[in-house]
RNA sequence: CGGGGCAUAGCGCAGCCUGGUAGCGCAUCUGGUUUGGGACCAGAGGGUCGGGUGUUCGAAUCACCCUGCCCCGACCA
């Protein structure tokens, strides 16, 4: 390509609404432009960038037996109404209605649509396993895209979904799939780290997320220093100490004014561990949906959000309101777990635990001296708290530390949790029919552009491993006169005949140009064709971010192969 | 959804407080000089100042409404 001819606008300063260096770097780079939000343009190096790293995980996806197929991005309401999402999924969901009135929407993700074929198509068992997938662009409303490639609302995913006709064909396939997954992303040079995750609301047992490891990144994982045990901060679990208090009797005491967990402590002189922080939410969709939960948990920890919802198969939490809360039997600040009405969900942590304070529903006043084994009838009790850092490893003596990580892939075994509905039946070895269970695994491709420069850039722009670069080389002509152009041609031509992916800068700019967009474009290996060297019969070749090298002239092909053989 | 901020040329910004018909840098075009790390000189083109309503003799500037975008929060009993 010559770069003349090549739409690679370069900026030469950051676009103000820009925020994370992936996003600031593909913008000034001239990689991809924004069209509205959420949503991209990717300009022609954006997208051999998309292309390379889609080739790894074709490659990697059919060595591992799965087959590539293509599935709408527009999809009918009637199947989500089969499988029970059209009223679960909330407002990510885009719906409109085409012009016969058919409910219709933008495919957020294809579990439906994959059912309807696979339903129709498979009859035996001895059809199974399959794993079928696709490279598509899918689109979800979310309430904030931002950073970019990172989240938008409009993105490129590469989702798979396995059939089993047993839950050990799942369970091979299922570490197939993650065995894949490790491959596909340490070819594409990210560190990463799996990790144990909410299955959230797509359902389903087992799943695991991996995150490229990233400052920018908005999930929080944490793991473990000593052993492998890692998880996504929405269900980490962890060992803590907490202290025991001492058995005593239910106590009501004075406490004017005094409604946070610390100052409560503070003015009892307990510890804060002992406290018992109670919050209410209103419930969101679910079996409960519109009544309040009350949530507890001690006083030195966080609830964290993501199990409660779970706990109470919610869709969503909100925080309930002063008025919510005198419903259900409370006062705002003096809230406690007795005699309120509504569902009360313990933190496991306050399962066995003796001398707790807490809200007495009473201005001001707590009781002390609460055993919730005791005290409370028919007590539940759910995994709710947050960790922290510090905690122990809840598997071995290590202690957990937390990591910022950007999500790029996910597998899950999803069971039946939609070949049910959708009736992917079979007939099993026995003759009899049988709901096949299912597996999928995704994979967020257009993220993965943005994760991969958020690792690898510089001060001067973009640091692509050569191999998902958009150019291997870029030829920077420096000289002016007709016999070194003529040298640059050649040596084009070469390149391209021996499939080296080539950019020709043959603008008439000076040098310094040239050598900026190229940094900033992160095309790995440069080289240099100049008057000067020419006398001599040499070029240069520059790796990207080391020193040159002089190099005879005829021997620039071998030198960049050996370079690229070396990645 | 809640809170904050922004919207002026392709990009980055000033002008607004204190109303008088729009400016700077980069980019673009023309000519010239340059040419090993984002050149210089001279000239030129490009803006319904996000949209609407109002106040006023007069609105980018003041008021109200709308739209779009960015950031923060979604832990508080």
């Amino acid at each position: 390509m010559k770069y003349s001819q090549l739409l690679a606008p370069t900026l030469r300063e950051d676009p103000a609404d820009a925020e994370v260096i992936s996003h600031k770097l593909l913008l000034r780079a001239g990689y991809i432009r924004r069209v509205t939000s959420g949503v991209y343009n990717y300009l022609p190096l954006g997208l051999r960038v998309l292309r390379n790293i889609e080739a790894i995980i074709r490659q990697e996806m059919n060595h591992a037996g799965a087959q590539e197929l293509l599935m709408p991005a527009v999809q009918p309401g009637d199947l989500w109404q089969k499988s029970g999402r059209w009223e679960k999924y909330g407002p990510e969901l885009l719906r409109f209605k085409d012009r016969h009135d058919h409910e219709s929407c933008l495919g957020p993700t294809h579990e439906e649509v994959i059912c309807d074929l696979v339903a129709r198509e498979l009859r035996s068992y001895k059809q199974l396993p399959m794993n079928l997938y696709q490279i598509q662009s899918k689109f979800r409303d979310e309430i904030r895209p931002r950073f970019g490639l990172m989240r938008g609302r409009e993105f490129i995913m590469k989702d798979a979904y396995s059939f089993h006709a047993d839950q050990q064909s799942l369970n091979a396939e299922y570490q197939n799939m993650f065995d894949t997954y490790k491959r596909i992303f340490t070819r594409l040079g990210l560190k990463f780290r799996p990790v144990e995750a909410d299955n959230g609301s797509i359902g389903g047992s087992a799943s695991h997320e991996f995150h490229v490891l990233a400052e920018s990144g908005e999930d929080l994982i944490t793991h473990c220093s000593a052993c492998d045990y890692a998880a996504n901060i929405e269900r980490a679990q962890s060992r803590r100490a907490t202290p025991a208090g001492s058995d005593s009797e239910l106590t009501e005491v004075n406490t004017p004014n005094v409604t946070s967990a610390e100052d409560v402590a503070a003015f009892l002189g307990a510890d804060i561990a002992l406290l018992v922080k109670t919050l209410v939410y209103r419930i969101e969709g679910g079996p409960h949906d519109g009544q309040c939960v009350a949530a507890c948990v001690r006083g030195d920890d966080a609830l964290q959000e993501i199990k409660l919802t779970r706990a109470v198969q919610a869709t969503a939490l909100q925080m309930a309101s002063d008025a919510d809360i005198s419903d259900i039997g409370g006062i705002t600040g003096f809230i406690g777990p007795r005699a309120l009405s509504s569902l009360v969900i313990f933190d496991e942590s306050l399962r066995q635990a003796d001398g707790l304070i807490a809200g007495a529903n009473k201005v001001d006043t707590h009781v002390t001296g609460l055993n919730v084994s005791r005290d409370i009838r028919d007590a539940q009790f759910a995994d709710l708290r947050q960790t922290r850092e510090a905690d122990g490893c809840p598997r071995c003596d290590g202690t957990m530390s937390y990591s910022r990580g950007i999500e790029v892939g996910h597998v899950f075994e999803l069971g039946t949790v939609y070949s049910e509905p959708m009736e992917v039946i079979f007939q099993d070895q026995q003759g009899k029919r049988s709901v096949a269970s299912m597996g999928c695994y995704g994979i967020g491709v257009s993220r993965l552009i943005a994760a991969i420069v958020e690792q690898c850039n510089d001060a001067d722009g973009i640091a692509w491993p050569a191999h998902l670069a958009p150019f291997q080389v870029v030829i920077i002509s420096m000289g002016k006169s007709d016999a070194c152009m003529d040298v640059c041609e050649k040596l084009y031509h070469e390149l391209k005949q021996a499939d080296i992916e080539t950019l020709w800068d043959e603008r008439k700019e000076r040098p310094g140009v040239k050598f900026k967009d190229a940094e900033l474009m992160g095309l790995p290996i440069q080289i240099i064709i100049g008057d000067r060297g020419l006398e001599n019969g040499v070029v240069e070749i520059r790796e990207r971010g080391r020193d040159k090298q002089e190099v005879a002239q005829e021997a620039v092909l071998s030198s960049v192969r050996n370079l690229l053989d070396r990645e």
